[in-house]
DNA sequence: CTATCTTCTGACCAAATGGTCAGAAGTTGG
DNA sequence: CCAACTTCTGACCATTTGGTCAGAAGATAG
């Protein structure tokens, strides 16, 4: 049950403003409901249960967010904030040698910091996308084009070997989004209840090296 | 709605034996169970939509399945027997070229026939495995292990490079389950309706290429 | 201090859900 | 053909769930 900011500070002084308020149970609200939905998912997770977690009555769940709906809408908009900032733009003129040594090294960090962000989007896009088909189909898929054609200028730069942008897209995402969503899995077949610095340095570090080499790409 | 085997041969003659009636009616029930559960989830999964999917009354489905969790195990002890049985032991005697290749193609064909099996793996374990714990602490560990070492013996033998076996296994896993998890999303990229069999050679083409050149293996 | 506005909450509700059960309908073996 | 057994199902039930609401409690502005 992570505690929400105030609680016991309810006497006379060291009052918080209206605004403050509402902008403190809001963000906590939405943190305890991130969790639990990566947790148990969009139907598993109760507004019940995330009002137990969040310490305060389900009432005031909904005072805040008026339906479930609009409170998983919630966590979801926060997560493609994230997602979108660090999503940072590879450039032709970049030696793909940099660019996608940076962009793993991103990803895997961001799967180390924001594990239940990148496993709700995980879930969702399993499921279908139902909550994010639109902004998929727009920001994202433009976001994947302008990648691909960059591999490709690269390709004709003779730059990297001429493979396939679009799987080798697929094989970035998966294998980096991997370290947050089997983090379980990880930590059951490693035998360690979880994933350590030294594991995600050594996760990074093994993917650059993979992919420049299998790029044809001389790692220097 | 996916009818069942009989339907409309209710009449005197072309009688089935109660014996096949009950298999028939399991695994119509499990079938359809398994594309709901993939495309749901659990908890978003309800016995009446099942019901209706399989033109069956609710109580019939009770009937085989007594309660909605006995359904599920059921959906995953099918899936782990396909999942056991592809998973090919790769031997020290093989050549990596030979055996990479081998369990790449095998996984994405995998992905690409049981689509439905895989994506309730990967949201199973995306959600701590609550159901398939134990199973994986014993069977996929030890499959896991024993690979991993196979890789430690290749590597001895100076037939690829010293790169992570654990990690590479990550990898495999991941970027191969992705044909599978990541239609929605892929076709979403890829402006296609669905995978077609040209883009499951394409994906394990470069996988198998990425993979043996990022590990220095010679493709011959 | 007071009138007004926002925040908060217990009590309540309708719908959905997993599950039960008695008994009908069909099958089987003798 | 009959007794025993399995399959099937509509009706029913308790619980859970998302959501409402009236009014209490607290904050704010004049």
């Amino acid at each position: 049950m992570s505690k929400r900011p105030d609680s016991t500070a309810k006497s006379k002084h060291n009052r918080r403003s209206l605004a403050q308020v509402r902008q403190d149970n809001s963000e906590h609200i939405l943190r305890v409901a991130e969790r639990l939905f990566s947790e148990r998912g969009y139907s598993g997770t109760t507004i019940m249960a995330i009002a137990e977690e969040a310490c305060l009555p389900k009432a005031n769940i909904l005072y805040y967010f008026h339906t479930k709906e609009a409170l998983y809408q919630g966590v979801l908009s926060n997560i493609l904030k994230i997602w979108m900032l660090s999503m940072n733009d590879m450039t032709p003129e970049q030696h793909p040698r940099d660019a996608l040594r940076d962009y793993i090294v991103k990803k895997i960090r961001q799967s180390k910091e924001y594990p239940h962000a990148s496993r709700i989007f995980a879930a969702e896009v399993l499921h279908g996308a139902p909550f994010l088909r639109k902004q998929l189909e727009t920001d994202l898929k433009e976001q994947f084009d302008k990648t691909c054609d960059v591999f490709r200028q690269w390709i004709a730069k003779k730059w990297m070997d001429p493979v396939h942008p679009e799987h080798l897209m697929f094989m970035l995402w998966s294998s980096t989004q991997a370290y947050a969503d089997v983090q379980v899995q990880s930590c059951i077949l490693l035998s360690k209840s979880e994933l350590d610095d030294q594991d995600f340095n050594d996760g990074a570090d093994f993917l650059v090296r993979m992919v420049l080499k299998g790029c044809g790409i001389n790692p220097v």
